[in-house]
DNA sequence: ATCTTTAACGCAACTTAGTTGCAATTGCAA
DNA sequence: TTGCAATTGCAACTAAGTTGCGTTAAAGAT
């Protein structure tokens, strides 16, 4: 991985990024690409962003794979481990911004979380 | 649903639980029970306990779906909202009986949260 | 103890997110 | 503009979980 072509799929790919700052999940940018660029190919693509830092992903609810935009990610590391919030009503996911306390365990060491909140969101309210 | 019938296939799911506290995904079950119990029968009491409050589930790390005993709750809702901690190296999962504190969010109405803490466990370290 | 009801079960076929192998195409550097 | 490795599309596959339906077996009633 690592070197990344400059090819359409990829800046059609980023494109639906750019749009807004929302997540997005893997199946929804599989449909709205459906006429423009394979399944397959999609699927290659988000990985190979993820890897190369321009993109995180994480499991909702439902454990679907979602992707977002990184702030502070760098190529070697995500360094930009923050919850995520899904509002149950109406299924948008958004980053938050906010830092949460990882508690210390006793006898583990503790590298990575994954942190979904749910509820609902402004609009649903 | 709610009403449970007492049949082998219940006890023998539940035994599986009797013989250590660690969680232990649905996949797992399947195979462990593939010569006594058939795989949609596994899925459908999986659901039911659930949803009678014995066990409680979540999803690990690649969305895989783990199942526990639960400790507090009641039939009508889930109260033992705790992280889950999975080892990177062996895959084994535990309930964290530690409280985490989840932030307010503006704008936001937070009523339920998934929590994985991922690192190495006693025995990996 | 036997009957009756209906929840629970097994089986086979299905659904769907995501993956793999491979041949064809294309970006890009020499 | 040529060569070649990276990228892509296609078709077929994998695997977790679900659905429909006919059969079996708990458990209360007789």
């Amino acid at each position: 991985m690592g070197v990344i072509r400059k090819t359409q799929s990829v800046s059609l790919l980023l494109n639906e990024f750019e749009k807004n700052s929302k997540a997005i999940s893997a199946i929804e940018l599989v449909k709205r690409l459906a006429d423009k660029i394979n399944k397959t190919t999609v699927y290659r693509l988000l990985d190979k962003l993820e890897d190369d830092g321009l993109l995180h992903y994480f499991l909702d609810f439902n454990g679907v794979k979602w992707f977002a935009k990184c702030k502070i990610c760098s190529k070697s590391k995500h360094h930009d481990v923050h919850p995520h919030f899904q509002c149950t009503d109406c299924g948008i996911i958004d980053c938050l911004q906010v830092k949460m306390n990882i508690p210390k365990i006793p006898n583990r060491k503790v590298v990575n979380s994954q942190i979904l909140l749910l509820g609902q969101c402004e609009q649903c309210l």
